[in-house]
DNA sequence: ACTGGCGCTCGCATCCCGGGAGTGCTGGAG
DNA sequence: CTCCAGCACTCCCGGGATGCGAGCGCCAGT
């Protein structure tokens, strides 16, 4: 018996170096790697033929495929994978380009807030980016009734996280500037920091008490409220997508970047796989159909959780080709996460 | 002298009928039309021959041309302008398509009417819809300002068309709830329905009788307003450029594809455009590069400005291929239009 | 264990070639 | 004067055929 085949474990230090320059290469040229590039590059000082031997091996293994008989070696999913996993060696951002980044988001409102971090993550990265818009914490702060003519009234309402959604609603009664006032003062004094739930158990028992016209008033209100947690609690925002048209990894098949761009529109979809991602904690790295989604079969999704005050309530991403910079990316998705975070978490 | 050459005026009736037939035939088919296509199609009864005969006049007046020697003919931008110009007969939508694309706009909100209004348009057409947001009528209506901390306000502002704009403040100093309410009661009472101007030129000679604290909050929301009606002041929302992805007039030409969806990242540029239409009246039709922007060389667009209580405010449109079916996109175009208005005034 | 060499397999670019579609022109018929 | 049939011509397009280059697997030799 031999006591070890010349691939004693899964991979040999010599095999792993090989498939780390050969993933390194084809992020930079885009073309498969042959085994002379692979030893002019690898720094080890063996000849072509003997790589020959280990790419074979990993093409065994299944981390590396070639796409026809005589191209050189391009990584499959399992190959990108061990080596985001293990070979992988991102550089931090510097200073720099961090206080670059920071300048870039608007923190004047929570919508512009995501609007702007998903851009900087395109533009940056030069592929889409998207952001989870941040759950709502679902209190309620405070509400005005704001009559613009007889029968219609503008509702606004604070959620607890100082988020403010806006509303017409039509009544059957003509309300006048007192009763509105009288409504959403009680409202404001009593239930200020209460979830909708709360306030519509609670209001239940003091309902009898008012005259019926203004409870009506009130259900339009938590009606309102309910929707506007419930509607407004997730929605992704993406950001370039036009340059995924540049890639030409993924405009070849124009089909599959029709069907890319639906999933776009989709959102739910989208929406779901993102979701999963705030569940772990730090960057987490979708390769390929890794995700399920088979419009994304040549594609990697690098996301990161982002929280305000501890609790994660969003997701951050980038979505590119498989072939990416991931050294760059990882660290770009990271670090917005994180200045989204303490952006929120300041307000 | 001969009193009369074989093309009399730019074109007799015969010239114009198969023009007409022709730019139909290519609208439907996609492909480049021949004489013997037109023979069979055009109700006249003619030999392909003599239909030639027409047909190099037609060429040689700019109507149509021949991508080939030996193609048929297609028409040119000055081809469909007289098409859509005076061979055009459209076809008015009936009640039933009506209502329904009435069904389709959200009404609660500016915001989602306008996203809806744009969604729709690209339902129906295929293509991508865009409307540019109302102008603002720019006239304060009502403010509040709400303690988040102890020097972060929440500001929000209500203006005279009833949209509502929110904003966080960072102030000096740590105000008291029963200031900010002072101070918002005196702009609420003394100048709704002024515009900010006004109000800016009119507080100089209060600002002095008040004390200095509650002058700067003010003053505050002053420039919030102002930056809220310039800044979001016009804006273009876009749907369904996907659609365009699968027309395929325009995807053969990858690189065309990019700096059309750049063109719509941009947004100022495309405002520009429709900001012209917003002049005229009624449907507006632009035909290839006859905006003046080069992306949109193979495209055209389709817009109609909309308003509300009779002044104009902003425009809808549809931005297709040259090659679309106008006499549908037109009408599609127009009740948008004229909906979106009806539903802005009423509200 | 490593390497040079050999034969082999593909993809890709090029060229060639025939079929098809459509045109312009011309001469003749109504 | 109008129309039309016929003809020669041009051009696109698709299908082989061919040559080249890149890369691989295998093997024998060090």
């Amino acid at each position: 018996m031999s006591h070890e085949h010349h691939t004693p474990n899964p991979l040999n230090d010599r095999a792993q170096l090989l498939l780390k320059t050969l993933v390194e290469r084809y992020i930079a040229d885009g073309q498969p790697v042959g085994s002379r590039a692979l030893s002019k590059f690898s720094g080890l000082d063996l000849s072509p033929a003997s790589i020959r031997n280990v790419m074979a091996d990993l093409e065994e293994m299944g981390f590396i495929a070639s796409p026809h008989t005589s191209a050189g070696r391009v990584p499959t999913a399992r190959g990108y994978r061990f080596f985001v996993d293990t070979l992988l060696t991102v550089k931090p951002l510097d200073r720099v380009e961090i206080n670059q980044l920071e300048g870039q988001l608007q923190v004047d409102n929570t919508q512009k807030l995501v609007a702007s971090a998903s851009h900087v993550l395109s533009e940056l990265t030069h592929f889409a980016g998207v952001v989870v818009t941040p759950r709502r914490s679902s209190g309620f702060r405070h509400v005005e009734f704001l009559r613009l003519a007889d029968k219609r009234i503008l509702l606004i309402l604070v959620t607890a996280d100082g988020d403010v959604q806006n509303r017409i609603i039509h009544t059957e009664k003509a309300y006048s500037p007192s009763e509105l006032t009288e409504a959403a003062n009680f409202l404001n004094q009593n239930f200020a920091g209460c979830t909708f739930d709360e306030i519509r158990r609670r209001i239940q028992a003091e309902l009898r008490q008012l005259r019926e016209d203004v409870a009506q008033l009130m259900a339009a209100a938590l009606n309102a409220g309910d929707q506007a947690v419930s509607e407004g609690a997730e929605d992704v925002v993406i950001s370039g997508e036009v340059n995924l048209l540049g890639i030409d990894d993924l405009s070849s098949n124009m089909g599959k970047l029709r069907d890319l761009f639906n999933l776009f529109e989709r959102r739910t979809s989208l929406l779901q796989l993102l979701d999963q991602s705030s569940r772990a904690q730090g960057v987490q790295i979708f390769i390929g159909g890794e995700a399920g989604l088979q419009p994304l079969d040549e594609c990697s999704v690098v996301t990161a959780p982002y929280e305000v005050d501890g609790k994660v309530v969003g997701t951050v991403g980038v979505i590119g080709p498989t072939r990416m910079a991931y050294e760059r990316v990882i660290p770009i998705v990271d670090i917005t996460a994180k200045l989204l975070s303490s952006a929120l978490t300041q307000r």
